[in-house]
DNA sequence: CGCCCGATGTGCT
DNA sequence: GCACATCGGGCGT
């Protein structure tokens, strides 16, 4: 069930984030992703996830090099990088390595924590099954947008930030190729990059 | 459940 | 000019 009330935590440090992408990724499964405003809470329990790894990549936005829209993911990690796709929807990642890679994770689905009265309010007309299965659905649920770009998740003054959450045993995580990039020419586009929990 | 499709606007060629 | 790390509604299975 829900959990109401818990002991404070403190936002996972910088350190956490200044490695390889896909390790990163994997050990995101089952933190918790925290959204603090103005006296209120809404978190989420990571369970999907998506490694996107540096200029290399053709699936990421790296890709093409440093621009005004990448330019986050060029810079320390630990940092949101949020995007604004399809016209109407913003995806939330962190960055990830050393300065000056430009690699992130995309945190694709959660598991509703705490706020879930807020989550109702900012979802409305969406089952609860649906409310945060997909990146730009959290992203709505949470109140993550343009003005998260660039905020460092280590600090939790940036009313965004991911902490310690539930122990996920290993063996219910599992991995396959990341979604929505067919047009991306292979071995990119079978990477088996994406994590998520095998039952939720 | 699955497939199909329109919405909607920004960034890069 | 067009692709896009998506979503939700509609309708068929």
């Amino acid at each position: 069930m829900y959990n109401t009330k818990r002991m404070p935590e403190y936002p996972l440090n910088q350190s956490f984030y200044n490695r390889q992408v896909i390790e990163v990724a994997y050990d995101l499964i089952g933190k918790r992703l925290v959204r603090q405003m103005n006296g209120f809470q809404i978190s989420g329990l990571i369970c999907e996830t998506e490694a996107y790894d540096g200029m290399s990549d053709l699936a990421c936005h790296a890709r093409v090099g440093k621009t005004n829209r990448t330019a986050v993911m060029f810079g320390p990690p630990g940092f949101a990088y949020v995007y604004f796709t399809y016209g109407m929807h913003w995806c939330f990642n962190v960055v990830t390595g050393e300065e000056g890679y430009a690699a992130a994770v995309l945190i694709r689905a959660i598991i509703p924590d705490t706020g879930l009265e807020f989550i109702a309010n900012n979802r409305q007309g969406i089952d609860k099954q649906h409310w945060v299965d997909g990146p730009a659905k959290l992203t709505k649920a949470l109140m993550i947008d343009k003005s998260q770009n660039g905020v460092n998740l280590s600090n939790s003054k940036s009313g965004l930030w991911i902490e310690e959450g539930a122990h996920i045993d290993k063996s219910r995580i599992i991995h396959g190729p990341r979604i929505g990039i067919d047009r991306t020419p292979e071995p990119w586009r079978s990477k088996p990059w994406r994590f998520w929990v095998e039952t939720i």
